[in-house]
DNA sequence: GAAATATATTAGAATATAATGATTAGTCGA
DNA sequence: TCGACTAATCATTATATTCTAATATATTTC
C-alpha cells in the first residue's frame, strides 16, 4: 500500500541509521519538547561530552538535527518537524496501550 | 510532545536498526503490498538468496516478520500492522510533496 | 531414492560504527 | 592575558554489521 519508491530507499535506510542508536533516539526525544543545548542533553542522555557530541556532529550532518551558537552554548533542535510523527509510529509499536492508538498487536 | 519513555528507548532503537538497511527497508515495503515467498523477494529486492535470506532470518527474530511454509516455499508477511505507519512517517520525510500528507516541511 | 528446487545456515573476510581519552578551540569574566 | 567553561575534533581500540561462498536441509518430482 503505501512504498517507498525504490529512489528513495537508501535516503530513507541511511536516514534510519541515523536514529537507530540510542543516544540518537534518546536526543531526538528530548528535543521534541524544544531546542536543548548540549549541557542539558549530557545531563538527559548520560552520555559522556565527547560521545555525546560526535553523536550530535553524526546526526547534524544527515539533516535531523540544526544547532545555533548562544554565547558558548549550543542549542540543538530537531530539523523537520515530520520526525514527530515517526516517533510517534514508533511508540504505537513498541508502547503499545500507552498512546491514543486506535489498534495494537493482537 | 512525544516522548518514549526511557525503557522503551532500547527496544525501539533496536526496532529501528532492524530497519536500518536498504535491503530489510526493501522488503518491508514490498510487504507492505501483501505476503510474499522468498522467491519474489529476491526478484523484488536484487539480492543473493543467502544474503536476503539472512536479512529475512534478522527480522524474523526482530519479530517484524513472521514467515509460513507452503510446500517447498516460505512466504513472509510484517508481523504488526503498525508498521505501515512508520513507513508513512518515513516518506513524509523522505519523498516530501509525494503524499497526502498534510503539512511538509517549508 | 536420485535430481531439482527453495530456503537456511555457517565461516570468514571486509567494512562500518561506537566508545574512550586526549587535545583543541572558542567564549566569558576577572 | 589567565582561568574556567562549553563544545568539537582526533586517534585509537573495540565491537557490530554486512557480504560472499560453500554447504546443509527440506520438499517435490520422477
Amino acid at each position: 500500500m503505501e512504498m517507498i519508491p525504490a529512489k528513495e530507499i537508501h535516503a530513507a535506510a541511511e536516514g534510519l541509521r541515523g536514529l537507530a542508536h540510542e543516544t540518537r533516539l534518546s536526543v531526538l526525544c528530548h528535543l521534541l519538547q524544544g531546542p536543548m543545548c548540549v549541557q542539558q542533553l549530557i545531563e538527559a542522555t548520560g552520555t559522556s561530552q565527547s560521545n555525546l557530541s560526535q553523536h550530535l556532529a553524526k546526526m547534524r550532518l544527515m539533516g535531523i538535527l540544526v544547532n545555533e551558537k548562544r554565547g558558548q552554548q549550543v542549542f540543538y533542535r530537531i530539523a523537520n518537524p515530520a520526525f514527530e510523527q515517526l516517533i510517534m509510529a514508533l511508540k504505537a509499536i513498541y508502547c503499545p496501550g500507552m498512546c491514543g492508538q486506535s489498534g495494537e498487536g493482537r
